[in-house]
Parts: structure tokens; sequence; C-alpha cells
DNA sequence: GGCAATTGTTTCAGGCCTCAAGGAAAGTCT
DNA sequence: AGACTTTCCTTGAGGCCTGAAACAATTGCC
């Protein structure tokens, strides 16, 4: 094509980072909507209860809350008042360490183990039948290139941390 | 390769939906907060205030809270608060119609406007920072396959709509 | 016209979320 | 030891978010 076109092109190509963004933005909150939801009517649960269950899932002895909050990205604050549900109806427990009476660790009680992995199978369900139309080697593509995006976003925060 | 890599690499490729929406949950997780805490410091103004006031700012005759609420996402008991708190501080207003006295629209103030200009560009800027390492090429790219996922997920939700 | 169904918004309870400020335990410095 | 600083968690105010129930105005049907 002409100058004219690849002019035009540049033009255009400026607002697309704008139009990923948003379209980033929609997708996942058209998906995590839908997630809840189910989550909700299925098994009572919330998203970032799911979230948070799934951190302690995979760490038998439990975590420290500030580990919790830093792998699940939510703040210190909200993660003591999602450890205070959790504990109450007895999905997990919570317990102050001995030899530092500062930190305390959240551990998946067995109950709360069967439970959580009844969800998982349905989550993992919801989510392939989500994406059932889109073509594997489009998503391998899009789970190396949304990486790109992650990592780039995670060099170009204001504080670094 | 043989057989074998390929019944590993099919295996593999089981878990490859899940992990593509793991990726996506904590990219815009991370982008947003980026957003919510510059939006924040440097506006006053939070995220789906923002999102409110950018589908505003398209609509010179304002929008009905409905509309507002479908092109938003947001469920119409949360646009109420929204668009109290934003007339609360005179960047929208909000009238009753004539016609039929259910409905209520909402549209921005000259204050409104260049508030909203004054963030929009900002907020563009900001994007194409966290987006810089990102080849234009892979942008695109992305903006055609986020589009398919979407697309897919829409036609999988619980209740039609 | 009068009653029922529908549409558009608000209200409410419960949970999520952030930032900022508080308090308590451990480490550090002199 | 006593005072400073840091680390870890909790509290509190303000706002976002959902689903369900309440209200009000309009439309449709007989």
């Amino acid at each position: 094509m002409d100058l004219e076109l690849v002019a035009s092109d540049a033009q255009e190509g400026k607002k697309q980072e704008l139009k990923l963004w948003l379209r980033l933005l929609a997708t996942t909150k058209l998906m995590s909507q839908e997630i809840r939801r189910r989550l909700r009517r299925e098994f009572g649960a919330t998203l970032p209860q799911f979230d948070l269950l799934a951190q302690l899932y995979r760490e038998k002895d439990g975590l420290r809350l500030g580990e919790l909050s830093s792998r699940t990205m939510v703040t210190n604050g909200n993660v003591t008042g999602l450890v205070e549900r959790l504990e109450a109806d007895g999905t997990i427990l919570r317990e102050r360490l001995e030899d530092d009476k500062r930190v305390t660790v959240a551990r998946l009680t067995e109950k709360g183990r069967s439970y959580f992995e009844g969800m998982a199978e349905a989550h993992e369900r919801w989510i392939k039948e989500m994406m059932a139309e889109v073509d594997p080697t489009v998503i391998s593509g899009l789970l190396t290139h949304v990486g790109h995006v992650k990592e780039s976003a995670q060099r170009h925060l204001s504080d670094e941390d």
C-alpha cells in the first residue's frame, strides 16, 4: 500500500492501546460477573473468597495474612475481613505464631478443603465453557502476549515494589 | 517430535484456558489498581466514576440511568449512588423527563466536561505508558483475539440477554 | 374506565475495596 | 536498658458492587 495508507494506519494505531485496555477490562468484567453469579448460586461463595481459598489450598501449612494479601493482590485491611468471614463458617482457621506473635497464619480446615475442591472443579469447567469457541492456538498465543502486557505494566508502576 | 510429546502437549493444553483466565484477571487487576491510584491522587476520582463520565461525554443530551447501567456494566442500584455523588460535586446533573416521569436522565455539566477532558488525556497517556514495551503488532493481535474471547464468553452466559 | 403486568429507579443488607491511622510485637542502636 | 524504627495486622471512613425487594409511572387488556 502507499504512504497515505501507512500514515493513516499510524494515526489509527495511536489509540490501539486504549482500545485494547477497554476491551480487556470489558472482557474480564463480563467473565467475572458470570463466574461470581455462578459461585454465588451454586456454592454461596464470592470470587475473592475463592481466590483466597485457592492460595491456601496449595499450601498445606497455611500462609501468613501478609503473604495472602500479596498473592491475591488484595489489601491487608481487606484480607482481615475476608479471613474473618471464612473462619466464621468453618472453611479456614487462623492462629498466631508462637515464635513471632505479630503474625497470624490462615489454614484450610478439612471441610474447607473438600468445599474448595468442588468449587475448583466447577470453576475450571465454566472457564473452558466460556472459551469454548476460541481456537486453542489463539489461546496459547494470548497466554504469552497477555504475559507481555503484564510485564510491561509491572515495570511502569508509580512506586516500585 | 514424536507422539509422546504431542500427547503430553495435549494434556498440558487442557488447562490453558484456566491459565489464560488467571493471567487476564491478574493483568487487569494490576493495571486497574494503578489507574485507580493515579486517578485518585491526581483527580480525586474513582475508576467507576471515570467510566461513567466517559459514557456521558459522548452523549451531549445525556443518558437515562438504565442506559448508563448497561453501558458501564454496573448494576442499577449502583448507578444511583454513583450519580448521586457526581451530582453532589457538580460534575453532572440529573433530571426527570416530562413525557415519562419514571425516567431520569444524567448529563455532564460544563464543569464536568472540562474536568473529564483532563482526566481522559492523562488516562490515555498512562495506558500507553504501561503498554510501552509491547510491540504494536502484538497489541493489534491482542485486540482481535481478546475480542474472540469476549464474544465466546458472551454466548455462554447462564441467562441470555 | 379499572386492574394487571411491565418498566425505570431507589433502597437495603451484606460483602468487597482502598487508603490512612492505630496498636502491638520484634529488631536495632546507643 | 530505653527509645527509635520496622513489621504485621486490625480498625475505620468512604466508596463500589450485587441481588432482592419496594415504589412509582406507564402500558395493555378486558
